[in-house]
DNA sequence: ATGATGTTCATTTTT
DNA sequence: TGAACATCAT
């Protein structure tokens, strides 16, 4: 654990005294609140992690051991947030056992492995793992429908599981409600659930689930995770689905000391199970409940506060609340609607350095609705030379060449995991392919072992061709296995690159990319080395499992930079600045949210979320054509902006009316392809647009070429052969 | 049967 | 843009 290692033992430790005098009585009210559940309900920005890490320092100053407190929150970014707040405030905070639900069950599933008939050593799988899986499975028991992709079947047994429908009823189950799999679904949840035992892993899901499980049904386990944990805290519990709700109620003993603040407008987590009535109905489910309201506003400017409002109040489905603030109305929002995702990008880093005296770079955080926006923006940030960080989207841990490697690691640790196995198994490539993989796999499907058993065993019976092979790399992994053993952690990934030859592989494969890999691989043995340095002694394991649950962040800039990330994993932190992008229908609400009023509804959520992170200053921005995928994409700005009033915008007359004029008339967003234009292709050569297509914001023309005759095209694979005007207009509003 | 080459498809959000 | 999948030449 790094907590314990990066600790300053000089920093000073302010008194609690002197915390609580910080607390207006609301929040004073919660943090002293004795015994029994209690629920702090409140907007954003009114303190409510603040209220939870005082309380927790409180509790450590009233005499609770910190491994008597239990503190849950939902990603791992504000789990290490609130870990680093109590360290500051207490001198025994890093003792603390702070985490994510899932990372909090990971720790007490391995705790008690042993009561579930799997090691300690499990592999935790991620969605990608999962839809491998899947796909063996359903290879295995010949299933192939094109309406029911291996997602569908992912997706189906996620949502069993978030029921706490354990595989073996699921049959029985489905009987009874046969919407809730697709054809076949009992039995391939099934089959799932034994190929993650037999390699002995866990989804992702299964950690809830099989967490929850445990409790029900082993006594020992409950009453003992009932007595070590005195106090429970919740954060954002807006957020908590039902496996999540039961499982804080077989933790909490006699005294049910359940401590959970939330906001239902910050519920954006509905895809995933959330379910905000947990937070509304708290005193239902608890009785006697304390419910706590805070209502004053701390963090942003009057205008930001307004405007936010405005936007949320257009719910229908929402608890009435009250949020103010006292701070000055501040600076105006500012909206802009740029020509494209590029000039977009442009106008914020312009921006960012006009401001730059104002906000130095770790004060602002650009946010936005997908991953794939971030690439855009990272380019023209380093174009211009800010330094920046960027949380979630390709992470490190994702890229292939990482992956590769990794699949060795795991491989190392947990010998039966068949996923890594599969990858193992013919990268760098050896002789092992297509039809080595399948005979393993069906030998280990049929026997219900691991690959690696399957694999074992060919090599025992002599199978012509296949085992002399496999006897290779069965013995390579035996080697590197005793080195890892053996010796220390940090020499291990060079020593494994070694004994692979995996470079000579990136080369012939990769040979353009080498360097890039090979960096990345260097940064990866560094992990290592700095890992072992932090806890001597470390096996690959330990580092393999802290690596697993824990999501990195990427810094192309060690010096504080500018904050880049999904609207999402903004949730509970604050920026001076703020600017959102892609204010468009189309990405905020998203494409595929627009059809429920729920969904809608979760979307201006979201933007409520993002729109209150900004303390002082708050930028949006939208374009109105952005490349995605391939293609050009239209999108008119987003209609949340008009539940805005114009009065908390910097340039109010225009807006709306700009709005208004693009909704009447989507199709004066083509730009230079018109009927009639000619224009030239790269394959189809020239030829001239007969008519104009717009589906789902893609435009599409249908044109005449003069070799080719009638295609339908992407516009973005067309461009103008008479020059137009140049192309760069500004929209000054 | 392997491995290189070509084609298609996917992207919402996170643990 | 890239990775997963499918096809074809060794
Ligand atoms: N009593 C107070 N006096 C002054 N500032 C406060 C007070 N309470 C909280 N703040 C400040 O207000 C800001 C928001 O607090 P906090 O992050 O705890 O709010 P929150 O309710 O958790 O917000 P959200 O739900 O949006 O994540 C922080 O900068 C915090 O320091």
């Amino acid at each position: 654990m790094d907590v314990l290692n990066n600790r300053d033992f000089n920093q000073v430790i302010p008194s609690l005294e002197d915390i609580k005098k910080k607390l207006n009585p609301q929040q004073s009210e919660a943090v002293n609140h004795k015994n029994g559940p209690a629920v702090v309900f409140a907007g954003a920005g009114s303190g409510k992690t603040r209220v939870i890490t005082t309380r927790i320092v409180s509790l450590l100053e009233e005499g609770f051991r910190p491994s008597e407190i239990l503190a849950v929150t939902f990603t791992n970014k504000a789990a290490k947030e609130m870990r680093q707040r109590i360290e500051e405030l207490s001198p025994l905070g890093h003792l603390v056992h702070v985490g994510t639900f899932h990372s909090s069950c990971a720790r007490w599933l391995r705790e008690f492995s042993s009561d579930l008939g799997f090691t300690s050593e499990f592999t935790i799988y991620d969605d990608k793992d999962s839809l491998q899986a899947i796909k063996t499975v359903l290879k295995d028991l010949n299933i192939e429908n094109d309406d029911n992709p291996p997602r569908e079947y992912l997706k189906a047994i996620g949502r069993a599981k978030t029921l706490a429908l354990h595989s073996n009823e699921a049959e029985k189950f489905s009987l009874e409600y046969p919407n809730i799999f697709p054809p076949m679904g009992a039995q391939v949840y099934q089959k799932y659930q034994t190929y993650l035992a037999n390699s002995n892993a866990m989804d992702f899901s299964d950690l809830l689930m099989n967490m929850l499980l445990l409790l029900k049904q082993n006594s020992r386990v409950r009453t003992l995770l009932q007595e070590r944990y005195q106090h429970v805290l919740v954060d954002e519990y807006q957020d908590t689905n039902m496996t999540q709700f039961s499982l804080l109620s077989h933790i909490l003993n006699e005294n049910k000391n359940l401590f959970v603040v939330g906001d239902d407008d910050q519920s954006i987590y509905s895809w995933r199970g959330a379910n905000p009535h947990n937070i509304i109905n708290f005193q239902e489910h608890f009785a006697g409940a304390k419910e706590i309201r805070l209502e004053q506003n701390y963090r942003s400017s009057g205008n930001i506060v307004k405007a936010a409002q405005a936007v949320i109040s257009n719910n229908k489905k929402r608890a009435p609340k009250m949020l103010w603030t006292d701070n000055d109305l501040g600076d105006k929002l500012y909206y802009r609607l740029e020509f494209d995702g590029e000039s977009e990008s442009w106008w914020v880093t312009d921006h960012i350095k006009d401001e730059s005296s104002r906000f130095s770079f770790q004060n602002i955080a650009i946010l936005y609705r997908t991953n794939a926006q971030s690439r855009q923006i990272e380019d023209i940030l380093r174009k211009q030379n800010i330094p920046y960080r960027i949380y979630g989207s390709l992470r490190f841990y994702d890229r292939l060449e990482i992956k590769d490697i990794l699949a060795y690691c795991r491989l190392l640790t947990n010998s039966d995991d068949s996923i890594a196995f599969r990858r193992a198994l013919n990268v760098p490539t050896r002789g092992l392919g297509n039809k080595a993989l399948e005979q393993i796999e069906q030998l280990s499907m049929s026997k219900d072992i691991s690959m690696m058993e399957a694999a074992k065993e060919i090599v025992k019976d002599k199978v012509p061709r296949l085992s002399s092979k496999l006897k290779e790399f069965v013995d390579m992994y035996q080697k590197i296995k005793n080195f890892s053993e053996n010796e220390n952690i940090s020499d291990f990934i060079p020593y494994l690159l070694g004994a692979i030859n995996y470079k000579a592989y990136v080369q012939k494969k990769f040979p353009d990319q080498l360097q890039d890999k090979m960096s990345n691989l260097h940064e990866l043995a560094t992990a290592v080395s700095e890992y072992e340095q932090v806890s001597p002694g470390a096996s690959l394991s330990q580092w393999l499992k802290d690596v697993s649950l824990t999501e990195t962040e990427k810094e192309e800039d060690g010096s504080g930079g500018v904050s880049l990330m999904t609207l999402h994993s903004a949730k509970g932190l604050e920026f001076k600045k703020v600017y959102i992008l892609g204010l468009e229908d189309g990405l905020i609400p998203h494409a595929n949210s627009q059809d429920s009023d729920d969904d809608l509804e979760e979307e201006r959520r979201l933007l409520y979320v993002g729109m209150t992170r900004a303390k002082e200053k708050l930028c949006m921005l939208s374009a109105k054509k952005r490349r995605m995928l391939n293609n050009w994409v239209c999108y008119s700005p987003s209609r949340f902006l008009k539940d805005i009033p114009p009065n908390y915008f910097a340039q109010q007359p225009t807006l709306s009316s700009f709005i208004e004029s693009i909704e009447e008339n989507p199709g004066s967003l083509n730009t230079h392809i018109r009927v009639g234009s000619d224009v030239s292709h790269p394959t189809y050569g020239k030829g001239k647009v007969i008519k104009i297509e717009q589906d789902f914001g893609l435009i599409k023309a249908v044109v005449d070429f003069t070799d080719f005759g009638l295609r339908k095209i992407n516009s973005s694979q067309l461009s103008p052969v008479k020059k137009t005007q140049k192309l760069r207009y500004t929209y000054d509003l």
